[in-house]
DNA sequence: CAGTGGTCTAGACCACTGG
DNA sequence: CAGTGGTCTAGACCACTGC
């Protein structure tokens, strides 16, 4: 079978391409436009490689590759030995897959965390740029503290999070300070919204008087400044986060390839 | 042919494994070792997919596995009607390919180098213990800064630098100065040692009076502190870097799968 | 044991590069 | 045009999981 024949199914998924667009780029743009549809939900198995292949009338090995960069872009998490799975956040090992934060010595990361706010508010001229918004449509702003677990308990992170209102229509401090796990996983099992990577600009800023209160830090102290916007499918931006990092014990983590 | 048979090549070459280590991984821990021991110098071809097959006596589906892995870990480049290539640091487009430091605005990020020390001095014991050398062992010791290109030229960052004096014996104040390009690219050529992948620990930190001169900051302003520790083949450490970052028109980027 | 992903092969053909 | 990496196939067999 050639690779532009038939498979009038994958060429509506196929994304722009430079000249060529591959057999498999084409399976994995129709795999990822089932994932975006909800057609297999975070957590839940995806048919076997064999029966993909059956179905789309494909040999093994170009499904194999299609999964594997699928698995590498973190859509997808392979076992051997027992299938497939739609990656999720809800059961991540460490707590929190997007937190880059790691204390000093190699202890623990558990943090506790304290929900200062959580409102509906109009988006505002910053938050309705980077998430593609209008300025007057209504979005969801939360503040929340990260504490170390251990007693004493001390501030680390001051974040300050917004969600388009239209996306997390039900979205309460009640839910919020419910919740046990990370909050993406919340975001996956309540509103369907799945981030899928992010990117984050840091640095270092004076703490204001009220940022210095709330962290137990003296004002204009040094902290880390970081902003994220995350991505769901698509890429479409849908949480824009401003965390304030307190640095004396913990740092950010990072790997250069 | 079986993955257990023959290859006392490569057997030799195979790393600590989980408890069966597949035949593309042999190879590719065989072809890691090759460019460690500089049978390829960096930039240059190593032979084609086919030639290597033959030479080891295994498909060129096993080549092309070990081969993909080795470029997606930034050894080797792959060029379509070319070769592969040997990765350097000597021809990257980016100026530097592990600063992460971005302009606010998506404008160049050109920089201009000002070398303000390079000497031969005792490693101590910070520098000792990320680089295992001995505190009595000598080390260089860099100090530059990097400054806007565009007039009115504006200090951004202020770098240490240590490097083992064993593996940089030559390396004086003059030859940095004279050497266009990368800073790494003068390793690799001058030096053989290329840097393979590193790790950063990032911080707020108020500037000293020192560091604040230098950079054109007032005293206890905040900056982005960016410890690096480079390494070379086999997981050696051979650079420990410090940089401190002006972050008012700058940010350090970074993307989260 | 059956079912899954993981490895390996052999061979055909395509896309890109440079002489 | 020859030589390179890139794609695709069909089939065999291996390693891991759970029943």
């Amino acid at each position: 079978m050639n690779a532009r024949d038939g498979l009038e199914e994958r060429s509506a998924a196929a994304v722009a391409v430079p000249s060529f667009s591959p057999l498999y780029r084409q399976i994995k743009a129709l795999l990822l436009s089932r994932l975006q549809a909800g057609e297999w939900k975070p957590g839940e198995m995806i048919p076997s490689e064999l029966e993909l292949a059956a179905r789309l009338k494909v040999s093994q090995g170009t499904v194999r590759k299609a999964v594997d960069e699928l698995a590498q872009e973190n859509h997808l998490v392979r076992r051997q030995g027992k299938g497939t799975f739609v990656a999720t956040h809800a059961e991540e090992r460490t707590q929190y897959r997007f937190l880059r934060l790691t204390p000093d010595d190699g202890a623990s990361t558990r943090l506790q965390r304290r929900l200062l706010e959580c409102r509906r508010v109009r988006a505002g001229a910053e938050a309705a740029r980077a998430l593609e918004l209008r300025a007057s449509d209504m979005a969801v702003q939360i503040r929340r503290l990260l504490l170390t677990a251990a007693e004493p308990a001390q501030p680390v992170v001051l974040d300050e999070i917004w969600l388009p209102g239209s996306l997390f229509k039900g979205l309460t401090a009640e839910k919020l300070a419910a919740w046990r796990g990370p909050m993406y996983g919340l975001f996956e099992s309540e509103f369907g919204v799945r981030m899928v990577r992010a990117e984050e600009r840091i640095r270092a800023v004076a703490a204001t008087r009220d940022e210095a209160a709330l962290l137990g830090v003296t004002p204009s102290a040094p902290l880390l400044l970081v902003e994220r916007l995350s991505y769901t499918y698509g890429e479409r931006p849908v949480e824009l986060r401003r965390g304030l990092y307190r640095t004396e014990h913990f740092h950010y983590r990072n790997e250069l390839g």
